[in-house]
DNA sequence: TTGTACGCGTTATCAA
DNA sequence: TTGATAACGCGTACAA
């Protein structure tokens, strides 16, 4: 059977080939016997292909062990199916949990994930030069860009999306949650339920969530007509908040009813000063709230009271929203801001309703 | 001056053209009255290139503003510049760290990361999948994968190094910590402090690394002749530590001297659980120990007693043997191994040495 | 040192 | 439905 044996021979050679290199579309489609856009089109869903067609190029495929070259696809498509990410602190418990559901959700939509992650604000320049190279279809980034940077991305016309960004001086995509009506919230509680004495502790002065949460807070004590409130430099960790209550106790010589903390690694942080540094009862002695609802603030030893972020739905947005800005160049700017749930937890004494 | 106007109208002609898609190395030829090739090397380092010459490229090429597409690039040098990183449960507290720490190395080699996270390991076929078209250059995975997906490996040629994932079965290249090793440490440092009853809180099952860590543990147990020993049911978060303490107390009655368990959060878990669920006294009623060395461990809350992992030393090797296979295909396999450090803490009784 | 010409592996276009 | 051919944007022998 001379047919046979020549089909195993040419399946032997066209084998050995792909040894050196991967096997490509020409390979199988010199195997299969047609044409190399034949191959193409088999691989390309919705494509018009006779059933005949398919199963012998499926077959030589397979026996080649033959995948499509995303790379050289893109090329030609001009569309890397690649989104990158840029991240600020990972080491912030808040942004693995956002990491995760992006990726997972991305991954769902058939992108994959570029991760760049920022060891500094300041770095931003240089990891933006190694994005633009990737020829990625959108970005979606949890730090902060300059002007000049956001300009690049318009020069580009790559799509962008911030997540708990919010740019006032430009129109730009974003997906938040509020922060000011979160900070609010947890003030009106603080007061209803009888304290009178406050400090918040502040994050780094160039982080925006952080500078609209004390904002928002203090302007609401002061509607309040709160007049004993203590503002303390701080930050987003952990060492910063059990810093802070130092602070407070040299600046104050006491401590507050209730301590405002810009986040929840710095309320633990708090909490735990307060508790081994100064022999402090909390909530007893001391209330401390935080914002984000991050893992360890349901934690028992902590139960933090905070105000917790919608994490799931706001990184479906996000992604959401990005591709619907890849698939449509043309889609206007939109910001969607979602409220924060507060958790009552057991760290503040709060209001019985 | 008519050679000057040329020159801006070319400009002009070759910028109007950048409009529609970005300038090409071939709109810098032109602009600059060389040859594309000429383009082409002036972006590589170490070209032989004259001064001269670049000046004119470099200058036309920042008149359009030209960025090199590194998905051309990569199709044609067969060098994507990419690693795909591979991690089962990101949401576990140690794994954030570890990722920042790969991508910062990683991206100073001038590497950049694809993530993958795996929801469930079951899924890592489907990773996998989504891995080989994208051409990367090396592989890092904190997953575990089966016989036949690590042939595939093989199969393409394509450099993978494991984390904290260790194969007996498989010459394979691995950079881990000393489970066993640190395990058998906190152990003898237990009895020696006078420890008579155990517990021991495993992993989840499948996991090698918390298997590794029970073996270790029990067999050294049994070499120093403590016969007072359970074993608890639990896994890696949070949850489980606390979960598996109210286990503990229905099976035992009452508690062991020390709890040893498969992981820091696990440790965390439990100690609240011990704590708070329970009104035992850690460590002065109960001792819990756990490994990893992750943040919340030095918490004041829990000062854990704990094995640190090397986390820096362990990521910068990995990064290095990747790089080394993926520079020079014929390394063979290795194994490196990082010993732990153990922690004292406080959150168990420990001798005074 | 510079330019010419080709190839990387795919999709898109158009005619058959 | 299929096949021939031309892109996509770049790196690199080779010759000049």
């Amino acid at each position: 059977m001379p047919e046979v044996k020549k089909n195993t021979d040419k399946t032997d050679k066209l084998l050995e080939k792909a040894e050196r290199h991967k096997a490509t579309s020409y390979d199988v489609a010199e195997l299969a016997g047609v044409s190399q856009s034949a191959v193409s089109r088999c691989f390309k869903p919705g494509a018009s292909v006779s059933q005949k067609m398919r199963d012998r190029v499926m077959k030589a495929a397979k026996e080649l062990g033959y995948e499509p070259n995303a790379i050289a696809r893109s090329l030609i498509t001009r569309r890397s199916n690649l989104v990158a990410i840029i991240i600020s602190n990972l080491t912030n418990l808040y942004y693995p949990e956002v990491l995760a559901q992006l990726t997972q959700c991305l991954s769902d939509k058939g992108m994959r994930v570029l991760l760049f992650a920022l060891e500094s604000e300041s770095k931003a320049d240089e990891v933006l030069q190694q994005i633009w190279p990737y020829q990625v279809d959108g970005v979606i980034a949890a730090a902060k860009l300059t002007d000049d940077q956001l300009s690049e991305f318009d020069k580009r016309a790559i799509p962008l999306v911030f997540y708990n960004r919010f740019y006032t001086s430009h129109a730009i995509n974003t997906v938040c949650c509020d922060q000011a009506e979160g900070a609010r919230q947890i003030v009106n509680d603080l007061v209803k339920a009888g304290h009178q004495s406050f400090a918040f502790i502040a994050g780094p002065s160039d982080s925006v969530v952080g500078n609209e949460r004390q904002e928002a807070a203090l302007k609401r004590l002061k509607q309040l007509e709160q007049e004993n409130v203590t503002l303390i430099n701080g930050g987003f960790s952990y060492e910063a908040g059990e810093g802070a209550v130092t602070t407070m106790h040299d600046k104050l010589g006491e401590f507050p009813d209730a301590v405002i903390c810009v986040n929840d690694m710095c309320a633990i942080g708090a909490i735990d000063g307060l508790r081994h540094d100064f022999g402090k009862k909390v909530p007893e002695e001391v209330s401390v709230v935080g914002f984000d609802g991050v893992g360890p603030a349901g934690w028992s030893s902590y139960n933090l009271t905070t105000v917790r972020q919608p994490v799931g739905r706001m990184t479906d947005a996000a992604v959401t929203m990005l591709m619907e800005r890849i698939e449509d160049a043309g889609m206007p700017p939109e910001k969607r801001v979602f409220a924060g749930v507060i958790i009552p937890g057991n760290s503040a004494r709060l209001a019985e309703d």
